[in-house]
DNA sequence: ACATTTGTTAACCAAATGGTTAAACCAAAT
DNA sequence: ATTTGGTTTAACCATTTGGTTAACAAATGT
C-alpha cells in the first residue's frame, strides 16, 4: 500500500502547500505552517520536497499549469473571432470563481521572480499566439473587425477578464458594493466583458 | 540643525523602505536592508518608526496617496466623459512608468490586507464613484454612449489601465516581446486604451 | 521469518530576523 | 565649559524559521 499511502500525502502536502503559499505567497508562507494544515510532521515536508523552494515551485508550475490552458483558449481555438471572445471571457470567469487565489498568485510570483517566466516558456503548455494574431490579421482584412494591433487587443482582453480579480479589494472599496454583489458583477461580466471588447472592435 | 537632519534620515529611510516593500511585499523585506540601503544602523529604523509593521504602514500610505488621486481623475475630474477617459489614460500611463512598482505593491498588500481597505476609505484622499456614475447616466440619456452599467464601464476603465502594468511579466512571455518593445506597447496605450474605450461605448 | 527499503516522527541546530539596550556623539542653550 | 536634548551606533537578545538527524514504524521483497 506504499504507492497509495504516498500518493495521497504527497497530494494532502501539495494541497496544503498551494492554499498557503496562494493566501501568503512564497516569502510569507511557513513550511509549519503547511505541515500543521496537512496534518504531517514538518520534516515530512523535506522528505517529499526537499526545500522550501523545491515545493514552492511544484505549487506554483501546478498553478501555471492550470491557468494557461485558460488563456490558451483565446489563442488556439479554431471558432470564429467573436465566438472565442465571448466563449473565453464566459469560461475565464467561472475558471476564477472556482480558484480565486490562483491568478493573484501566479502574477504576483512571476514579478518578484522573473526569471521563473524563462522557466515557464519551456512548458508545453504555454501558449502561443501565433493563431490568434493571424486571426485578428483575416478579421481585419474581411471588414469584419476595425484595424487594431493584435498585441494590444490580446492585452486587453485578458486585462478585462483577469483584473477584476486581482483587484478585488480595490475594486470593491471603488465601487463601494459587499463581497456579494460584487461576485453578482463578476458573474455579469461574463456576457458584459465579451460585449464590451466586441462593440469596441466590430464595424 | 537637528529639524534638518531628522527629515534626511526620515526621508532616507523612507524612501529606503519604499524601495525594499514595492518590490519585495512586506513579508519579503528585510529591515536590515532597508537600513543597508538607507545607510544608517538598523536600530534607527525603530527609533523613528518602532516596528515592521509601522514602517510599512508609512510606506503604503505614501504609496496610496500617490496612486488614488490618480484613479480620482477618472472619478471627480469636470470634463466631458470623453476627454475624461483620454485623459485618464494618457496620464495614469505616464504615471507609472515613473513609478513601476506602485500598482502591483498596493494591489498586493490590499489582497493579503483585506483590513487595509477600512482604513483607507477613511482617508480624504480615497476617491468617490458619485460623480461618474452620475456622468455615465447623463451621457446615456443624452444619447452620447450606449446603454452600459456605471461600474462595469469603470470597472473596465481600471483594468485596461493597471493590469498591463502588473501584468507585465505574464504579458511579455505570452507576446514574446522584450522589456524595450513591451515598454513601447505601454506607451502607445496611452492613446490606443481610450480609443479602444471610446470605440466601445460611444454610439 | 528476516532483511531491506520506504514512510513518519520527535528532537535538535544554525542562521536569520525583528527588536532592545546602553553607551557614545553632537549641536545648541546655559 | 558644561549641560541638555535629540540622534546614532555597536552589541546583544529572544524568537522564528528552514532544514537535519537519528530513531522508529510499516511495507515489501526474498
Amino acid at each position: 500500500m506504499a504507492s497509495v499511502k504516498i500518493e495521497n500525502t504527497e497530494e494532502e502536502i501539495l494541497n496544503a502547500a498551494k492554499e498557503v503559499f496562494q493566501q501568503k505567497g512564497m516569502a510569507g508562507a511557513r513550511m509549519q505552517e503547511i505541515a500543521d494544515k496537512a496534518k504531517i510532521n514538518k520534516a515530512l515536508l523535506h522528505y517529499y520536497y526537499r526545500s522550501k523552494q523545491l515545493l514552492f515551485e511544484a505549487v506554483f508550475k501546478n498553478a501555471f499549469r492550470l491557468l494557461a490552458p485558460q488563456i490558451g483558449k483565446v489563442l488556439n481555438d479554431d471558432t470564429e473571432l467573436f465566438d472565442k471572445i465571448r466563449n473565453f471571457t464566459d469560461s475565464y470567469v467561472s475558471f476564477v470563481i472556482k480558484h480565486p487565489y490562483l491568478p493573484n498568485f501566479v502574477i504576483q510570483e512571476l514579478n518578484s521572480n522573473p526569471e521563473f517566466v524563462l522557466k515557464l516558456r519551456a512548458e508545453a503548455s504555454f501558449p502561443s499566439t501565433e493563431k490568434f494574431k493571424q486571426q485578428v490579421l483575416e478579421a481585419i482584412e474581411t471588414g469584419l473587425i476595425k484595424p487594431i494591433d493584435a498585441d494590444q487587443l490580446l492585452i486587453n482582453i485578458i486585462s478585462l477578464n483577469i483584473f477584476p480579480f486581482i483587484g478585488t479589494p480595490l475594486l470593491m472599496a471603488l465601487i463601494n458594493v459587499d463581497k456579494i454583489k460584487y461576485d453578482q458583477l463578476l458573474q455579469n461580466r461574463k456576457t458584459e466583458a465579451a460585449d464590451f471588447i466586441i462593440n469596441s472592435i466590430k464595424i
